[in-house]
DNA sequence: AATTAGCACTCAGTAAGAGAGAGTGCTAAC
DNA sequence: GTTAGCACTCTCTCTTACTGAGTGCTAATT
């Protein structure tokens, strides 16, 4: 168990690092106002602090670094909420203020705010298509044998595919089809839609259309949704001038997860609700391991859930990236709720 | 003038640049079977060659190293395009024989395959959405009084918007709406759709729809098209593995280029056609000073134009990096008119 | 019993110097 | 016109020495 005076000097300790990024020594520890130690006093404290894994020391004799176990309990224990100054929260409510034409530009400002206010790199994860469900579907003749399969889903979202119908079917047939498959699969999430498709639709599409075989294909062909994931990121470079980044090795393998969108996926995978702050190797992946990720969700229409996070050093500001994260988070629910609303 | 020699001592010394990175001294020169002149006879020409400005020392006593004159002359007179293994073409051609559901995937797997077989960085901009021209509008009603605008234009790219009128508007005004636009402003380019409806569509729309003001309203937000910049980057990392590379405050500055998009508009603006080689300096732009690019276009459709990008350190290996740009350019052009034929 | 002063010790970082190696320009010989 | 020879220059690397920040431990002080 830690004493107050321990919590007190890892906090500060803490603190000083963050903005330091240099080894804090007992010295400088004790020169501050707040501080009546000497430094052989807090030295002690700190071989203390280092003996139970808190913190480590870069070299034999070098001041004191926190250890991630260290971080882990400053997040968890001592850290307090920073406050934005209110010049910087109303820039940021101005920002939103703006009209969206699309609900990509809401997502990509906000990106830009968060990467600009924590001088990070803001990373943007939009919802998952397959998620979402239909709601609608529509096809739309346009000139010759082509026309567009409209799909619309809950969230508002819609995808189009251009089609090319063989000359064997009836543009009406096709509409007739898609009045059967609106009634039918209505709010079926759309990774479900072929399997729908092979299993109810065989035998009600054979009693009710001529040439049944190439409207299946034509529509396995158009309902086939491949996922566009949806990343966005903001300040790429941000992370970089971080003084950790030194090494250009450290730079690419870095570059190369974020240009790896699985391995974003992978890495933004949290448990779903609030805010989860992973420190250094609690990231599972190579690359990141000198790097923190804080993530939290934003959410579209009732249920569908964005992911925003930032990523930084494990010397991370942490307290001012929590609230900037937290206020931009509600903001951008807000204002896509709003919209929603706007919308009806 | 340049005499044979120094034409042929110039293009050994940049090609063995372009692979050692390091600057190339007389021995080095004189110890390759195909040269049979002693190092001072080199050294002679060598001399000569840098009073012309075409090479450079890093110091007083180091090898010579092509200066941009030297590159651009080298680009200009001397460089072979390089030939592919009959494996590359193989994996290249091999590559485009998958199916592609989008053309966007096609887009990206060119820049894939250019950035894997260069080492160096690609960058695909998509051809600009407001020069397309309007080939067909449609509008849909979903429920309630929401629906969505179909823009389809010349070249198979489909813009939707969701929209919802005011309840002041009836569904059936704005079908008839929608067929006056399509037959007056058909193979209009669609930067130019808010003019025509401005100026021409006024007093028709006032003749013919009750509650005109609504309706104009919601043309002109529905025909607000924005462009969204088509910018793909693949093997962003790769750039910077280069040995010129290794401070980190040039990856910084060129990471930034890369992150604003309008900086990449104005850096790939071309004259139209052919290939384009700037080196160095020839790119006014901060921060890529020591790069060359290299640029070509592809073409979608029967006039509009993409542009394909490899971005490399001004030591890049341009026969092969032009052999490349230019085999796949095509591939992915031929690949595009397939398609659409396909889709006739 | 807790705190602190004092001191020997460690280690990173910097600076200076020495030597090796690669390369040059110039002169004189071939 | 070409080349051998040589003095010279400059980078790079390796050593050595020194400084400064910081530590741990012991003994004295509160």
């Amino acid at each position: 168990m830690l004493t107050e005076r321990q919590l007190f000097l890892l906090q500060l300790l803490v603190n000083d690092y963050i903005v330091s990024a240099e080894p804090v020594g007992s010295r400088s520890i004790s020169k501050r106002d707040d501080v009546h130690y000497s430094p052989a006093t807090i030295r002690n404290e700190l071989a203390d602090l280092e003996e139970m894994g808190y913190l480590e020391k870069t070299h034999l004799s070098s001041g004191r670094v926190p250890s991630e176990k260290g971080y882990r309990f400053y997040v968890d224990h001592l850290l307090s909420p920073a406050m934005l100054s209110d010049l910087e929260m109303k820039n940021i409510r101005d920002a939103y203020r703006r009209k969206f034409s699309e609900t990509e530009e809401l997502i990509h400002v906000t990106a830009e705010l968060l990467s600009e206010f924590t001088n990070y790199t803001a990373i943007m994860l939009g919802p998952e298509l397959l998620e979402m469900k239909l709601k609608h579907i529509q096809f739309v003749r346009l000139s010759g044998n082509k026309g567009v399969m409209i799909i619309v889903t809950d969230s508002g979202h819609v995808e189009n595919r251009v089609v090319t119908f063989p000359s064997e079917i009836k543009a009406e047939d096709i509409e007739k089809i898609v009045n059967i498959l609106n009634e039918k699969l209505n709010m079926v999430p759309l990774y479900q839609l072929q399997k729908r498709l092979n299993e109810e639709f065989r035998d009600v599409l054979r009693r009710n259309v001529s040439n049944y075989e190439h409207a299946m294909t034509l529509l396995r062909d158009s309902l086939e949704i491949n996922d566009p994931e949806q990343i966005f990121y903001s300040g790429k470079s941000k992370i970089l001038s971080q003084p950790e980044f030194q090494d250009i090795d450290k730079v690419i393998s870095l570059l190369n997860v974020f240009e790896g969108k699985d391995l974003i996926r992978e890495l933004m995978n949290m448990p779903p609700g609030g805010m989860h702050i992973r420190i250094g190797k609690e990231n599972k992946l190579n690359g990141i391991e000198d790097c923190s990720l804080i993530t939290t969700t934003y959410s579209v229409g009732s249920e569908l859930l964005g992911t925003v996070a930032v990523i930084g050093p494990k010397r991370m500001a942490y307290p001012r990236v929590i609230t900037l994260i937290d206020v931009l988070s509600n903001l951008l629910t807000k204002s896509l709720s709003d919209r929603k609303e706007n919308n009806k």
